[in-house]
DNA sequence: ATAGTTAATGACCGAGTAGTCAGCAAGTGA
DNA sequence: TCACTTGCTGACTACTCGGTCATTAACTAT
């Protein structure tokens, strides 16, 4: 009565595939990383793997697509519901939302991005449209509601999304290249949110 | 007397051979290029390539040191020898050296040690000396200066030099991605100066 | 001229890897 | 328990690409 050589799991093995694949890629990238690796990370053969995904580039896309899916919304979610004064909202949610993206697995994603996108227009198209896109718009409404509550100035710079991203990508980029050589990321995001309220402040 | 196959040109090789090198890393990346494309594009024979660099990876390391050399160096010595106030060589040379970045060498430089960087670190060492670490300090030096003539506030934050940084490598990311999907980087870093120094002045 | 030096060539090799497929065995139902 | 379906395996193939080296031909010195 020894355990069988194998279980049949066809629900979870996409899942699994996808989670090994991330944390391949995330270790060496794409195009170092072996389809033999992911497979043995995910316990499965390669066979398996390729009954799941057409070719390594499909695995890779599902990768993206799998880290992506209802981040933002949910930070759009909250933007659209908060009873706070924008002046909070900022420093609160948004703020503590902000610090988390360096360590996250988005930051691995846009590494990746970095790395490929050029090879992957349609990919990048997709990430721009589902985070990207959708993020920019929730911040540009969110000032705007803040101009129409009298909260913020009239002028206030329309580059605003940007601004408050800038810091992040720096501190994703710095975490990916200079692993070592530490950064305070919070403290950076944070001055930086500082500085663009009392700048935009009514 | 027909043209001589080849001519023997020993020594502009090397630096035609990097400079192939660097287009083809540009458009592909370094792990996607081949040997053979870069040895093409210089007009040279594998062979011969081979006879300059050892490896692959020590032409890598050729490419980015060709692009680094000399760049920060010349920005250091502006900002030691100028005659400008602080705020007027912020908002004249160190803006416009800024804004030049993301559309220079030293982007495509940025995207390959993200992308392959973790596997080469004795090259992010070399980058981290001799581009950022000089950087940085060129700039902390810049705003000691500007505190001891009283044009600057005392406290003015340590972290200055990324929070200047950072929309500039916004900028890089984002053409590097959304190439397409345009974004004004000019007005960026240069909002981002504003609000730095309407922060910082005395 | 001519012998010697070496820049330059390109066919070749072997290691490594994305993707395939014939067969096996875990689950299923009668 | 036995036939049947299908999730799963892993050896195999076809091919790509970094790196080598025997050979060639452009230069140089005498």
């Amino acid at each position: 009565m020894t355990e069988p050589r194998y279980r049949r799991r066809k629900e979870d093995r996409p899942k699994e595939i996808t989670a090994a694949a991330f944390d391949a890629f995330a270790e060496k990238g794409f195009a170092a990383t072996r389809v033999d690796d992911v497979a043995k990370r995910a316990g499965v053969s390669k066979g398996l793997l390729y009954l799941y995904f057409k070719t390594k580039e499909e695995l890779f896309k599902a990768v993206v697509k799998s880290v992506v899916i209802r981040r933002v919304d949910r930070l759009i979610e909250n933007v659209e519901t908060t009873e706070l004064s924008s002046d909070n909202f900022i420093r609160g949610p948004l703020l503590s939302f902000l610090q988390k993206i360096p360590g996250s697995p988005v930051a691995i994603v846009i590494r990746l991005l970095i790395a490929e996108g050029p090879r992957h227009p349609d990919l990048v198209d997709y990430y721009y449209e589902n985070v990207v896109a959708k993020g920019l718009a929730a911040i540009s409404a969110f000032v705007k509601r803040g101009v129409d509550r009298g909260e913020f100035r009239q002028s206030s710079v329309s580059d605003l999304p940007h601004l408050i991203l800038a810091p992040v990508m720096l501190s994703i980029i710095w975490g990916i290249i200079f692993k070592d050589k530490q950064l305070d990321t919070d403290t950076l995001i944070a001055t930086q949110i500082d500085m663009i309220l009392t700048h935009i402040k009514a």
